[in-house]
RNA sequence: GGGCUCUUAGCUCAGCUGGUUCAGAGCACCUGCCUUACAAGCAGGGGGUCACUGGUUCGAAUCCAGUAGGGCCCA
């Protein structure tokens, strides 16, 4: 068979994902083995693969597959959320195209086009996934607008809602003009922007006199209801129960005094507009101020906003400061650097608004949580920093506003029955609220008809937070075999930013509804930024497409690149020439593979440098492998990687395979041959999690498999007690066989001239590694000699000397000068070993294996100075 | 402004409770090789006052304090 001599995946990749996936690999079903759960941070439904993605459900793969290898009954459950601000957007703007608005075509039919939309566009990322490489259990795909999914938010809506966790509140929020929604916190990016701060003048009643305001919202005086000054400021002192005039709407408001207010800033008068600010609204509650909003809720102005209604609130900042000048009421501007908030979904500003919205309390729920991170230990976060933003914000944190102001999602399951503020009743349907209502209110006489639900949606993640109990059925039916078999799940992988969003909310959520913590581990990626260390997004245009690269360097490539530089909760810098490096990789691997694949085989005597090198490659795979568990135990998934490339690429493909090769074109011996592919067998399944397709693809190569003996489910390499001398024997020989290559490079004596070597075995070294150093350094024969060797170039390995004789001149000078320098550097190490063994507090004080080492290195050193002055002397 | 965190080679990072020749890895770089698995490769090589200052200690990249600078979260 002839095998092309560059590995060409793509072909490759689709034909064995169809493979797993014909075979079920993917799916899985309770039984009696140990379960292995990982939950899919849901993507959004609308949303493609990003560079995010694929780091994320890169390691929950290697994840996955390495517990399978392990034997544990893996499951990976799919899915995608309803992402209700950013879906509704699109949709409403595809509507806006077509010229038509939310409002005209009604709730309905405005759910069946974003139905469509989902159907369209749902399944595309979940399609990318595939091309990655994931091997999720496709069956088990959730959506969190399934009917079950929702079903499961509404009944835990009421539950809360009766257990009196949740609550209606008139409170301000934040508001997103644009998607005409609120927004929790955590939706909220606050930017730095440059703007102005306005001095404005305001008439103080029955007087000439004027004070001066500073703010960076000269369109909301219109808004204003009150002046206020800190009590302690003189300068305001005469102002005291006196009246301001708000200029162009002469409304005549208060002068009120609170210590709020900052007397250094500005000019220490402080307009108070509680309708469009947090702080106000304090205020005005605190003084029994009046709430006068100005704005709509598309942040046009409204009535109040007089000859700017239905103006945009930045035009009319514009337009105001204007007219304020004219009307010389505007005495400066200054430049002045300011936070705001903007919408994550939609860039837009957001404007502090009050609005009536549904508010779950944290506090109960947080609890539970809390200890579950930083004193049970039953959720461990890796990185470990990030345990102490969590606690932050759990100690901190504030009722979650559950409410948005849209149509997709689950609508909000309350009733309502008459105008009262607390004519409403909580129901999974409209049957039951008829029943509670009839109830609440005493009329029997209502009718399904005179209840009008609520017109929100639950904030998606609402749907979320749920989600690794509600994908296994686990809110409807408690009792049901999947939930008690997979839950709690093993390992989250997911982005810092949503530890809030999404990670406390579901702890908080799995204490609650299972009393069991959803997930033991939590891993945090860092965020994929580009080489300037920017974020990566659609807006900057910086993000790569995710299928161009697969494209370009193959899929096992990509998650090479992605995994090699992303140490454990630092941020990833990407760099294509990571995956270039991914792709090396795997045509390294590939042609190792060619290499064996072209031996023939004859019945001869296995060579004792084949011999020796087997036994020591099994020596070092168990090394490697114990370090590689170790790396997979800390989350530390890069090292893994690292680890397996070094001993693939390093110590199989450069050392055993060239300690192994037949002379060209001449047979092996059955007995490497059957070891070498043992053993690369070995290498392929530690390296399938990292490369499923490539290694797949090798493995079925090798050897006619039934599907069962597909990689994909091997058996993981055990661990063994490894023999460490042979570790110690190669150790040296590959140095001394780096020495004669330095020599050969030196003095330009090409690899075919075979050298001689002898040594002055001061350290005692066993001789067997010989027939290794004479194949790979093309040695004719090694020789033992008691003194030092004229006519030949020497080089050192610990306290022992080599010697390779060689025809013609050998530079004395140079070889001296070598020497000295090594004289040189090891009579100062040991000088400085020695001040520490004749320092008496390092004897008594420090462990005796620490002094037994340092007797250890003088001892080493003395031998290695007596070696080189011997060689000096008799050179000189 | 509050909290957390970081600063080690040109770049990205390891370096666990102080002690192996501890100053590392990968990439990049330099030199020589188109050697019959692989030039997407092989072999060899250079490169760091561990941010700075002080302290603790027999011993500090590692612990403590301060300084400078970066990042994240919250307000």
């Amino acid at each position: 068979m002839e095998i092309p001599s560059k590995y060409e995946p793509k072909e490759v990749e689709n034909r064995w994902y169809a493979y797993w996936q014909h075979h079920n690999f993917f799916h899985s079903e309770p039984d009696d083995r140990e379960p292995y759960t990982i939950v899919i941070p849901p993507p959004n439904v609308t949303g493609v693969l990003h560079m995010g993605h694929m780091l994320n459900n890169t390691l929950q793969d290697v994840l996955i597959r390495r517990a399978r290898l392990l034997g544990k009954n893996a499951c990976w459950v799919p899915g995608t959320d309803h992402a209700s601000i950013a879906t509704e957007a699109k949709v409403v703007a595809k509507l806006r195209e077509q010229g038509i608005t939310k409002s005209q075509i009604g709730r309905q039919a405005f759910l069946e086009h974003a139905w469509d939309w989902t159907r369209q566009y749902g399944g595309v990322i979940l399609e990318q996934l595939k091309k990655l490489g994931c091997s999720c259990d496709w069956d088990r795909t959730k959506f969190t607008m399934d009917e079950d999914m929702s079903a499961s938010v509404i009944k835990v809506f009421v539950d809360l809602y009766e257990k009196g966790l949740i609550y209606r509140g008139y409170r301000m929020v934040n508001w997103d003009p644009e998607a005409m929604t609120t927004l929790s916190d955590e939706e909220v990016i606050y930017e730095e922007i440059q703007g102005k701060l306005y001095y404005i003048a305001y008439s103080i009643e029955g007087s000439d006199e004027q004070v001066t305001i500073a703010t960076t919202r000269p369109e909301t005086i219109l808004g204003d209801t009150a002046i206020c000054i800190n009590p302690g400021d003189e300068r305001y002192r005469h102002l005291r129960g006196k009246k301001a005039i708000v200029p162009i709407c002469n409304r005549v408001i208060p002068i009120i005094e609170d210590t709020y207010v900052d007397m250094e800033f500005g000019t220490g008068c402080l307009k108070v507009t509680p309708a469009h600010d947090v702080n106000d609204k304090q205020l005005g509650e605190k003084h029994q101020l009046e709430t006068v909003d100005i704005f709509n809720a598309d942040a046009t102005l409204n009535a109040y906003g007089l000859h700017y209604e239905g103006q945009d609130r930045f035009v009319v900042r514009k337009a105001i400061s204007g007219e304020l000048e004219e009307k010389g009421y505007l005495l400066k501007t200054e430049n002045y650097l300011t936070k705001v908030g903007t919408s994550e979904r939609t860039k837009a500003v957001i404007e502090p608004r009050l609005s009536e919205q549904w508010f779950l309390k944290m506090g109960p729920l947080a609890g539970p949580a809390l200890d579950a991170v930083l004193t049970s230990g039953e959720v461990q976060i890796y990185p470990q920093k990030f345990v102490n933003t969590y606690r932050h914000w759990m100690e901190h944190i504030r009722d979650w506003n559950i409410s948005r102001q849209l149509w997709w999602g689950q609508q909000i399951p309350a009733y309502y029955y008459g105008q009262g503020p607390d004519d409403f009743v909580v129901a999974e349907s409209r049957e039951e609220a008829l029943v509670k209502a009839r109830e609440k209110s005493g009329d029997k006489t209502l009718k399904p008809e005179s209840l009008r639900q609520d017109e929100d949606v639950l904030d998606t993640w609402f749907s979320s937070w749920l989600w690794p109990i509600s994908v296994f059925g686990g809110i409807l039916e408690p009792n049901n075999k999947e939930v008690q078999y997979y839950y709690p799940t093993s390992d989250l992988v997911t982005a810092p930013d949503i530890i809030f969003f999404w990670v406390a909310r579901m702890i908080m959520a799995g204490y609650e509804y299972r009393k069991e913590r959803p997930f033991k581990n939590v891993y945090f990626t860092g965020l994929v930024r580009d080489k300037q260390r920017r974020k990566m997004s659609k807006s900057l245009g910086n993000s790569p497409d995710a299928l161009e690269l697969i494209d370009h360097y193959g899929a096992d490539g990509v998650r090479v690149g992605l995994l090699l530089s992303s140490a454990a909760g630092n941020d990833l810098l990407f760099d294509e020439a990571l995956c270039q490096q991914g792709k090396n990789f795997a045509n390294k691997i590939w042609n190792a593979f060619r290499l064996v694949k072209g031996w023939e085989v004859a019945e001869t005597e296995q060579p004792e440098a084949a011999k020796l090198g087997i036994a020591w490659y099994r020596a070092a795979f168990q090394k490697s492998l114990t370090e590689i568990e170790d790396h997979f135990s800390k989350y530390r998934i890069s090292d893994a990687l690292m680890a397996t490339y070094k001993l693939v690429w390093d110590d199989f493909c450069s050392w055993l395979l060239e300690i192994v090769k037949p002379p060209y074109q001449q047979p092996i011996d059955a007995k490497t041959l059957a070891e070498v592919v043992s053993l690369f067998e070995d290498n392929l399944k530690l390296l399938h999690p990292f490369m499923p397709f490539l290694t797949e693809e090798i493995w079925q190569h090798m050897a006619k498999r039934s599907p069962d003996q597909a990689l994909m489910v091997a058996k993981w390499p055990e661990t063994k007690a490894a023999d460490a001398s042979l570790v110690i024997g190669f150790e040296q020989a590959s140095e001394v066989i780096a020495g004669i290559r330095t020599i050969r490079k030196e003095k330009n004596i090409p690899m075919k001239d075979a050298l001689e070597l002898k040594v002055l075995n001061v350290a005692g070294v066993s001789d067997q590694w010989d027939v290794v150093v004479m194949k790979l350094a093309n040695v004719s024969h090694v020789e033992a000699t008691s003194s030092a060797v004229d006519g030949a170039l020497s080089f050192r390995v610990k306290s022992n000397e080599y010697f390779v004789p060689i025809s013609g001149a050998v530079d004395i000078e140079g070889e001296i000068r070598k020497i000295r320098e090594e004289l040189e550097y090891t009579r100062g190490f040991l000088k400085s070993v020695q001040k520490k063994l004749a320092n008496e507090r390092f004897v008594k004080n420090a462990p005796e294996n620490v002094v037994a080492l340092e007797q250890k290195k003088a001892a080493d050193a003395e031998a290695k100075i007596e070696t080189l002055e011997k060689s000096l002397a008799s050179l000189e």
